[in-house]
DNA sequence: CTGAAAGCGCTAACAA
DNA sequence: TTGTTAGCGCTTTCAG
């Protein structure tokens, strides 16, 4: 009726030896029973199992990963949790790593190096095997040395100049670019463009796209009208208003939360979209469909580019391939043929 | 230039006996050096501590854990990262362990009991010494024999009959009553409830809410308006627009997803809100405020949610130890005077 | 303050 | 097929 052992102390979970002495058989067949099962007999193994069920045995990972100098796993480091693109990418790393019976230890660095920096070291103390992880872009010799241990690394989204990883990405520049296109096509000239860091691959190729769009169509990019800042909730909403009071008449956000700051700028501003300005927004998510009028989106894979880093990590892909996932431009509501005010 | 070590191969990372012989001390000398620091000349420390640094030595968390018989791990089973409510919840989480020198493990149950159980003793397996979760309410006898192994047990945002756990969660009850009596404040009766599963206490506790605050106004409640699902995305979309087609003049979504399942739903079917029904969901997310009419929502203080969950994981609380947070009602534009249709 | 040694639970190599 | 043994890297006695 009540837990074995006795109750409220913390009790030891059994180890193999004990199971070997209860099955009355050496420690090594306990192992191999247990395990892979060969060059056990049957009637054995049974044996084993039973005893195993009956003591309620859980093998210890500890010892399993100190003998055999590898465990099963695997590191993901991302932005911010919070974020629902990182989320979404996070769940799907979590199914891929249960089906192949792996487990994650994830780490969400803020964008700040340095949080990046103790995760990447608490990793290695952990022995992974392997990381996952959107790079700040900083820690190259965090990276090298972790590599140099035999810890494969996957980068996400984006890449790290000086630092061959196999990477999945998603064409951010020219998704910036057909994002920006559009709204040219719609007859802008004035698009403002919020966006990342430039040191973060993902900020700057976007970024890139959005300028090789202007310059296609022979359209001056206007400093004013491009606002850089941390990819970050917090100080997002202070430059969507600062970017509004430049008066495009239309904007490029360059991700989802800076999206949310638009539309909340906006809001602020007594502004309507895409009656007073047009919003397109890189990255998608649920509420871009629900709000009225439903938003233009440049669709990341997000489920694809989960399940695609984590075969990355576990297969034996060379250390620069570079996996590209496209984009796919949703056109809804927020971004209108542009006519001129007064 | 290059790493140190045969670039290309594995490299092992050094041990503690590899340092002790740098710094030409004993075994024991290096680990208090480098742990506590106490019974160590400051003279040698430094010198232990010089020779770890210049090979890059990197303490193994598995050789630590197996001899302690502990380690510093934090297992978290969510229920689904996708969901923004997970998503900020396990960001504070991260927050918390990170700031506590902690690492945590994420599993995501995606509500289904076999999954839970199989993170259960993924994380006994690895020896954690602390799990928080989102309990499915099945599992029970698992539970149990986790915290018999001594590992401490928190529950967010549910409990479980039968299996006193410390736990924090929202007023579920109070809230979901309070945002039907708003609902029948503005004169509403035939009030619709999209909700989640039964034997999920937070899903149960808050259509009791709803029941509640319907009975104190002597509005009889109809089953036919009160649909119960997954809490999950995938079946959320037929679930509404079956509730819609029940004719309400107002409803009640139960959480985000479900929210969005309504809006969707309301699009769907032409129906504009508040004009042709009132909305308001228990759970407040970041594009709330972003739809125009924005929504009037029952918000869950999540950061302060991830933050307790994390101190009683960390304190000696007892077991039966239960905090409730309060929500917050904000009523914004979703939701108005009920005018009879025609 | 410091060194030596035992042993945590497990796997793998070697014997039998 | 099975048992025995060594040892993974670390902490923690116990001597000195």
């Amino acid at each position: 009726m009540t837990a074995d052992g006795a109750p409220g102390r913390p009790n030891r979970p059994p180890t193999m030896k004990e199971i070997a002495v209860a099955a009355g058989v050496g420690l090594g067949t306990v192992s191999r029973a247990l395990s892979d099962g060969h060059h056990v007999s049957a009637a054995t193994r049974a044996r084993v199992q039973d005893a195993a069920r009956e003591l309620r045995y859980r093998s210890s990972a500890l010892g399993r990963g100190l003998k055999r100098q590898q465990t099963d796993t695997i590191g993901l480091i991302v932005a911010d949790l919070s974020n629902p693109f990182y989320g979404e990418f996070a769940q799907g790393v979590l199914t891929g790593a249960q089906a192949r019976n792996r487990h994650v230890i994830v780490g969400s660095s803020g964008e700040d190096p340095a949080s990046e920096l103790d995760y990447i070291d608490l990793l290695l103390e952990q022995r992974v095997g392997g990381i996952i992880a959107f790079p700040t872009g900083q820690n190259i010799e965090s990276w090298e040395a972790a590599r140099a241990l035999g810890v494969r690394i996957v980068f996400a989204d984006r890449t790290i100049d000086g630092f061959d990883a196999p990477s999945v990405v998603v064409d951010n520049a020219g998704g910036a670019r057909e994002l920006t296109q559009h709204l040219i096509d719609l007859g802008h000239q004035r698009i403002g463009y919020l966006g990342g860091p430039l040191d973060v691959s993902s900020g700057r190729l976007r970024e890139e796209g959005y300028r090789a769009a202007l310059a296609g169509a022979g359209i001056p990019a206007v400093e004013l009208l491009i606002v850089r800042q941390g990819f970050i909730r917090e100080t997002a909403h202070a430059h969507a208003l600062r970017l509004l009071d430049e008066r495009p008449s239309a904007i490029v956000a360059s991700n989802n939360v800076l999206g949310e700051a638009v539309l909340a700028a906006l809001r602020d501003r007594g502004l309507r979209y895409p009656a007073d300005v047009s919003i397109a927004i890189f990255d998608d998510v649920p509420w871009s469909r629900l709000t009225q009028p439903a938003m233009t989106v440049q669709a990341q894979p997000s489920a694809e580019l989960s399940r695609t880093a984590v075969e990355l990590l576990l297969s034996n892909e060379a250390a620069d391939a570079e996996i590209m996932l496209p984009t796919q431009l949703i056109v809804r509501e927020s971004t209108r043929t542009f006519t001129s005010r007064l």
